[in-house]
Formats: C-alpha cells, sequence, structure tokens
DNA sequence: CGCTTAACTGACTCTGCAGTCAAATTTTTG
DNA sequence: CAAAAATTTGACTGCAGAGTCAGTTAAGCG
C-alpha cells in the first residue's frame, strides 16, 4: 500500500540525485528536481522543506550501502576472500547507486559541510577498523608490509572512480556506458593489482585452516 | 618586470583556485575571491571579464601539467621506470597543485562543460597514447595482461584521491595535512600495486638491453 | 611637470532562484 | 454523503549575488 506521498517522494528522490549528480547541490535547480520528478515546485517543498532537506536524504541513502560494503571485514576471513569482496561490493555500488555516489564523491571533495557527526563518526570508525583489520594480517604474515592507510585510499579511490569519473571513462573507452563484461574487467584488474601487490595468495577457497594457520 | 597586472591576476588566481576547489564553481562567490585577493570585487572584473572565465583560466592552469605528467610514456623506456615516474609525477600535481587538481577532478565528475574540445581532444589522446603503450608492453611480455583501460583509471584514481578527497585523508588519518613521508609513502604503495599487479619487475635500472630482448 | 593610461572604488542594477501562500482540487474516512 | 485531511497549483515575494558604471586615484612617460 504505497500511498502518493511514498511513490512521489521517491520520484523526487530520484530526480534529485540525479540532478545533484549532475550538477553539484549549488548548481542545482528545485524546479529542475521538480520538472524531472514531473511534479510542480513546490510539491518538492511539500514533501521535502528545503532543498538542503532533499539534499541531505540523498546523501543518507548512499551511507548505509557504504557501510554495508565493508560488511567482509566485520567477518572473520582470509585476506583474499575479505579483500576480494569488499572491492566487488564498492564496484557494486558506483555501478548501481552511480548518481548518490558521485554526490557523496562531491560532498567529501568540498570538506562534507552536509554530513552530521555521527555520520562522519560512523564512517571513520569503519574506515579505522578496516585499517586495523588489514594491519593485523600483516603482523600474522598474512600479507605484505604495505601501508593500510595507503592500500585503503587507492581501493576507495579506485572503484569509486567508475561512478564519480564516468564521463571521463566514456570519452577514453568510447562507450555511452559500460556493460557487465567491462564492470567484471574493472573488478578483476583492480582485484589482481591489489592481491599481487600485497602478496595475498589469490583464494584459498579450501580447507582455510591451512591458511588461516599458517 | 612583473607589473601591478601581473601581481594581481596572480593573486586573484591563487585566491580563485582555492575557492573554486572548495565550494565547486556556482557555490563561489566573486566578492569571496576578491576579499581572498585582497582587492574589491570591481577590480576581479577589471582583469577577468567574468566568473566563468576566472575559472576557465584555473581549469587551463592545470592542464599543461597533467600532460605533462605523461611524459614518461613518450618516451622509450622499461615499463618499471616508465610506471614509477608517471605515478610520481601524478602524485606530484595532487600535493602541489592541490586546488586546481580538485577544480579539473570536479570539472570531469560533471562532464567536463567548461573543457574546450581541443582540451578534452588533447586530454584523451594523450590518454590512447598511454593505453597504446601499455598494450604493447604487455604484446611483448613485458607485462601481465592487465587491461590497459583499468589499470589507467585506477592509477588515475589512486593518485588523484590526495587531492580530491583530502578532507577524508585527514580526517582517517587524523593528520591535518600530509608531510613528505606520508607522500613518499602513498607513492611507494601505489607503485608496488601497479608494478607487482602487472608483474613487472620493479626497477631494472642496469643495461636495459638485456631486459628489452626478454 | 602635465598628459595619458592603468588601476581602483562605492554604490548601484537586475536577474534568477529558493521558498511561500491562499486557494483549488482530490482523496480519505466516519 | 459530508467533513476533514492530503495533495496540487499558479502566482507571488525576497534576496543574494553576478555584473556594471561613473567617477577617483595613482602610475608611467614626454
Amino acid at each position: 500500500m504505497t500511498s502518493i506521498r511514498e511513490r512521489n517522494k521517491e520520484l523526487i528522490l530520484r530526480a534529485a540525485s540525479e540532478e545533484f549528480a549532475d550538477k553539484g547541490f549549488a548548481a542545482t535547480k528545485t524546479s529542475d528536481i521538480a520538472a524531472k520528478a514531473g511534479l510542480p515546485k513546490p510539491n518538492v517543498y511539500y514533501y521535502f522543506k528545503s532543498k538542503e532537506n532533499l539534499y541531505r536524504e540523498v546523501l543518507e541513502s548512499i551511507i548505509e550501502p557504504l557501510l554495508a560494503a565493508s560488511a567482509p571485514f566485520n567477518q572473520p576471513g582470509h585476506p583474499s576472500e575479505v579483500l576480494t569482496a569488499y572491492i566487488r561490493s564498492k564496484i557494486r555500488i558506483s555501478r548501481e547507486l552511480p548518481h548518490a555516489s558521485k554526490v557523496f564523491a562531491s560532498e567529501i571533495m568540498h570538506g562534507a559541510p552536509h554530513l552530521s557527526p555521527e555520520q562522519t563518526e560512523q564512517l571513520n570508525a569503519q574506515a579505522k577498523h578496516n585499517i586495523a583489520c588489514i594491519q593485523r594480517w600483516i603482523d600474522q604474515g598474512l600479507m605484505a608490509k604495505v601501508d593500510p592507510h595507503h592500500l585503503l585510499f587507492s581501493i576507495w579511490a579506485a572503484t569509486q572512480t567508475y561512478a564519480d569519473f564516468d564521463w571521463q571513462i566514456s570519452t577514453v573507452t568510447g562507450k555511452a556506458s559500460l556493460d557487465d563484461a567491462d564492470y567484471e574487467a574493472a573488478a578483476q584488474t583492480i582485484i589482481r593489482l591489489v592481491l599481487k601487490g600485497c602478496d595475498v595468495s589469490p583464494m584459498p577457497s579450501m580447507a582455510s585452516e591451512l591458511v588461516t594457520s599458517a
């Protein structure tokens, strides 16, 4: 029983994501969002108090998926499995939520002025946890001594780039948009760089005791 | 003999870079640029016709360094040397021209609406050239079969991230700004991922005939 | 010097857009 | 059904901020 309310909020949010991703917060006109949603402008203000509120909801929508992508780090697992799963999740987000991803990236680029302290803290805590996890692997001799901070920054950047710099990617590849095979190639390239770069044996996928006791 | 003109244009350009990088084109006020440059607003319009003109000049200023960073690809050299030099150049740009870098990234994120077709073509041609170069190395057996497009995207993203997402990097590392050692660690991490990830022997630095004939 | 050009300035205009409102219409519910 | 609540609407307001202008001061130069 999705009421008119639900449907319209969804329409507006979707339109807003696209507009904010395309032009950025300041350059986006609420009238354009309304037009793209197929509604008159006052409706946007009826459902969302202000342009900023609407923007914040778009931002909010990407945070949970982003935190969820770190799930592999939150359960025990071999580095190769965790890193592979993490990279694939990040790539999937770039592909499936390209607009919100871009909005988030833009927000971070400008110093996260709209992110609440709680959200910042949540993301930061997860990042710290992932870094600690990698450091533990290094201490256990499961991977080479690669600075966990920089490793994570590289993974984050390399996966995020498929959402943020889609224009550049289209221009260079000559394709309007990437298909399944392209995303698979992207994931495999990044996974390869990371696993080989860290001297992690790619996928034990068999008796994990053998490996973890190494 | 740097006249008042030269000095003031420089002051305004520097201020503009910072403001545009911080807030983005649309959210930047010319009055703020003027204030940061220590000049009244009409002077900004006296030296630059419009906000957009000023923005374009900031953009322009990063293109040459960006093209220059690809220089290693334009002369013969072993993959390890070329890739290492390329990554170091890119990191150096992120560090030394952080504001213009960010403005450029933001411009690309929004589909490069202010880049001239010539500039786009120049950058694209260089990218294509670099990709072809990498493909040649693969064909010659100098490195593993890693999709050159995605490899380049990863390098670009990983190096650029130090300018674009400085806020995130500060937040995670807990440092207000990175020092020499941090940038060195960043460069080495990325170089390691790329060289090991591509099965390139890291630095022959001796008789190159031995290697190129391999 | 005085004349020309460059640089500076405060006070203005004008447009585009965020946000509002009062009234109309539709939907829900007792 | 009628009354209440939710939704839709076009026409409005207010203001911030890009860009201008007429006039002033300061540099360069014979």
